[in-house]
DNA sequence: TATGAATGAGCTTTCATTCAT
DNA sequence: CATGAATGAAAGCTCATTCAT
């Protein structure tokens, strides 16, 4: 006998509505009950899905890493020699960041605040395993600089953040020349 | 001016109040009274000072940006040659990211959050005008590549803030010889 | 009637649920999606078988209201003499405070509480009508003192409420002395 | 200079309040904005005064508990003998029961519910020393039956709870021969 | 200038009840 | 008959701000 099930696009709907509420006005000025109107549901609804405020923005934040990763590697296998692999990863992440706007704001919003538990961090952070795994390879055959990862990670794939932010306000439009700049530029801080 | 008679201190302590707790806390759990007991003054006392909590968190926003580029300047003049004054430059930013962790985390969390004015923000953006110019002179002299100053930030200054976090966040060790493999790396990424 | 095709043991784990929970946590605490997962039922399955919340509280608390004074009168018949009848009467009432306790112990908080209807009090009362006949049959006789039932009833009966609180609440231990002596004591305040 | 304070009159209509509200409606039918309603003040201003509502209901208790007893104590000094003590105490707990009727039904509530906390309710038990000390020096003069303070208690004065919350329910009028019964059935039960 | 008390508005969350199956 | 999902209304509580001194 068919019983009524917890509908996966009412979950959906409230994800969208928190990341967009939380980007346009702050994790402080996004109330419950504003979520739950974009959301087209009941502000009790929200708690079928989500033990409190504190879960739902974990959750969002987690889910939302976890598609950000899945579309970085999307084109990418391990076997992939490591220069063009790095092209195919970085091109994939900034494609994400200037098509997926909403959800790539929302990570550089949380990645910067104390609004996520530090658990969800982790959990968050699991995911970008292959790109590590990618810059040691590197590292052993001689054509990545052997520096930390996060050395690496700061010099080469977060510039993309800054950028997405201030394309987001407005204020620098990346074009297609700019992209290419900008992969050079990362590319050059880290290849040996 | 009243301003003169109310207490240089009390100002100071309620400024350094609500960037240690917007830091730890987040600014949505940072309320007016926790800012007030922390500096040892009443709620009430805030509103001599401050208008309201945006204005507040407006105020000690720019204030705190200025403080950023009087440091970063500090030790610079536009007669200095391009390449080291950017070095300069680039070594007082990281000093001060490393040394001023409270307020260089503050900007971090304000300049990826809508909790800052627009307004606020373009004020704040105005001190940053001695490195722009640095790189339109470095352009014209043919040392710096002839990009937009988004995209020379986002990879010579900004991966800052980023290493800064993850140092604060205890995950990783900025020592000196990171430092100047960070410099090098910001520098190549802008150099001709 | 409607009512037979219903489950006779959903209904009773429906009424020991609410006993307990209200007995536990009280009424205040005792919402009704946890009196359901204690009876292992859907919350929309309790309003097959009440109309409320308050229907279900009045229902439980007239059906043990009912249950006690069945227990309390289960060896009494009205041809017994009146100082026997009442030492009948009296042990099956201390017989079911000490021995069905969650039901003593439910009928003691609505009894001092504003949870129950007036109707249903009432309805909860008319059961006690054999022990008022006996003691007007024992003031007849001149066995019984010429009072209010209420006085009587305060001093013969209460009592042993009370000291079923106490029992529960581990402060105090009734053994078979105590017992006879409370009955002695019941019974002197009674006897003209 | 002077500064303004917590003023003790909002403090007791609070209190107040909470009593009326309580036995009229019980601990569950009482919100916290009705209490701020009759107490003349807004919701935010019972949390100056009480941590939460647990709070205020168990201070309530405690403070009821407290006058309850001072009441019944007022006239009385341990250098009374046994009998003329009891009967002072007695007549005096019969007085407070009739006259302080609110304080008396709030009692009677919270002492057959679970809406105060175990500390409190061991607190509020303290203060009928002065009665136990008498019974058992009552005891060793071979004046009061030797048995439990918890029996004495449920026989001599717990029964006027009971007549207290009929005749507030208005099933039973307490004259003043009543009381003398009542007073010689109660000490009829404990005295040798 | 400075304060602690006070508050209205609004927050997160719960809950009795209903609905769709 | 039975259910789990859904909800509007309201609960307890917090907070930015104001008031009286």
């Amino acid at each position: 006998m068919a019983k009524l099930q917890k509908s996966i696009e009412k979950r959906n709907a409230l994800v969208k509505a928190t990341i967009n509420l939380v980007n346009n006005n702050g994790f402080h000025a996004t109330p419950m009950s504003k979520i739950a109107k974009m959301a087209n549901v009941s502000p009790a609804t929200i708690y079928l899905y989500f033990d409190n405020k504190q879960d739902l923005v974990n959750k969002v934040y987690i889910e939302v890493k976890a598609a950000y990763t899945a579309y970085a590697f999307k084109n990418y296998s391990n076997d992939i020699p490591v220069a063009k692999g790095f092209e195919i990863i970085w091109k994939r992440i900034a494609d994400f960041k200037l098509k997926e706007v909403e959800e790539a704001m929302f990570l550089a919003q949380c990645d910067n605040t104390p609004i996520i538990d530090e658990a969800s961090r982790q959990e968050g952070l699991k995911h970008l395993q292959p790109l590590l795994d990618l810059w040691e390879k590197g590292k052993k055959e001689g054509i990545i600089k052997p520096l930390s990862p996060y050395l690496l990670y700061a010099y080469s794939i977060n510039p993309l953040s800054f950028l997405m932010v201030m394309q987001q306000r407005g204020v620098f439009q990346l074009n297609q020349d700019h992209l290419e700049d900008a992969y050079q530029a990362a590319w050059n801080s880290i290849k040996k």
